[in-house]
DNA sequence: GGAATAGTGTCTGTGAGACAGTATAGG
DNA sequence: CCTATACTGTCTCACAGACACTATTCC
């Protein structure tokens, strides 16, 4: 009686908004952190929210979060990791009117510092360990919902595939990028564990052999520790880890 | 300049509809299948199609796909698994208009048949093998996609849930569920390896006491074969497999 | 008995987990 | 020297893969 495809009125239907949601995270100071912009206007006027926009009618929800990713911040998008998490429907999510959000995960290297983007009242990053405490920001709409959800297909993500490396800057040191999984897991891999498995999968990284210029300046720049100059890499062409790498605490 | 969620007037844009699309997998005489529709109007008259329809004003895609499904078959889809896949945007996926898609996955156990829907022309269970085919149907809209995503949801699920059991129907035997398998990968895992991952599980299956009037019928009415009487198991609590089941092709 | 199916046991290789131990730098 | 970091080796245990083998039923 209703709901089939065809015969369909648009007019007969109330207004839908269809948005796209960013989950933008990236290696702040050791911590995983969430880029989050400050709402100006009702509702959740002041309040913390994901950064996000309408889809436009000629582009489709991925050209809509990398077009709204440029707007927020200085990433290109071209060299970030960006993939569908999920969609939001919950009729009453947005209560001005219907808006579906199809939100995205992004996973960007250390960046230098936000730029507020062209029409952004304010942003900033938060710590995932901040977000997820009690006296943490509230944000707006579902967003919470949708920031814990993108946390565990970040985690669960880590497990079998590279995308570790989409967290470091190139050219990076091994104890770099197992400094991802510790940020994002909470816990660090074993160290011996950890080599091996990155070491012994095809094409996860590769040697940087040209190391003139680099030395003692990690890709934050750390530089003037003790200790022995850690060979460097690039990210390789694999994508998938086979078998994967279990987190910890979760074994 | 656009697309913020600040100040939005639904009248300046086109407008666009929501749908859910469903790939209901079952396994039938030991192959994967996957249920069709066909269309009865245009565009894509008469061409086979995934079930689905809009989301109404008062629920979320969740609650449209259930409906869909109890609309489309017998299932009443409280003990039938569904999980939504991913959201479909491309601009002209459909050329009536702008329509957003969010696409489901279900699994249910072997049915009996197909009733067509209350109102859909015709239902028919299509083998992915078929499917897959360079003789076999070309879908309508983009929903050959959709399926090839689907699939790839559903056998690499196998791999690290106990989603496995949700295809067969109780009480059930181990080598039906390795049958499902069997099914899905295109080829069987190890049986001695099968059987001991299963039941070292804890909570995958748990076994049947009570055999009486089962004996010699399968959950799809199979009776009078030679051999041992088998055990019978249900489906138990858990839902993640520790580590995974990898497929033998892919290893 | 023969065939078909159900279920068990056993050997082997791979790789994770957990460390100990060695090497190279700065101070 | 001491300390911090980078890296290697080794031992053990869990488990997947690949089978061979026994057991039970129908004909």
């Amino acid at each position: 009686v209703t709901g089939r495809r065809e015969g369909y009125d648009p007019s007969s239907y109330p207004p839908v908004a269809v948005t796209v949601d960013l989950a933008v995270f990236t290696i702040r100071d050791g911590a995983l952190a969430l880029l989050l912009v400050e709402r100006g206007s009702e509702p959740f006027a002041g309040r913390w929210a994901l950064p996000g926009g309408f889809i436009e009618p000629d582009e489709d929800a991925q050209g809509a979060a990398r077009r709204e990713l440029a707007e927020e911040t200085a990433l290109t998008g071209l060299d970030v990791h960006l993939e569908q998490l999920a969609t939001y429907t919950a009729p009453d999510r947005d209560p001005r009117m219907r808006v579906v959000s199809v939100a995205h995960v992004v996973l960007a290297p250390n960046l230098a510092e936000v730029r507020g983007g062209s029409d952004a009242a304010a942003a900033r990053w938060c710590t995932v360990e901040d977000l997820l405490d009690e006296e943490g920001p509230d944000l707006a709409f579902d967003h919470d919902l949708i920031v814990r959800d993108a946390l565990e297909r970040v985690r669960s993500k880590l497990e079998y595939t590279t995308l570790a490396a989409q967290f470091v800057s190139e050219p990076f040191t091994l104890a770099e990028l197992r400094a991802v999984y510790a940020a994002v897991w909470g816990t660090a891999p074993d160290l011996g564990t950890f080599r091996r498995k990155v070491l012994s999968t095809d094409g996860f990284v590769v040697p940087v052999t040209d190391r003139t210029g680099t030395d003692r300046v990690g890709g934050d720049g750390t530089a003037s520790r003790s200790g022995p100059r850690p060979l460097l890499f690039r990210r390789g062409p694999a994508t998938a880890l086979q078998p994967a790498m279990l987190r910890p605490s979760t074994g």
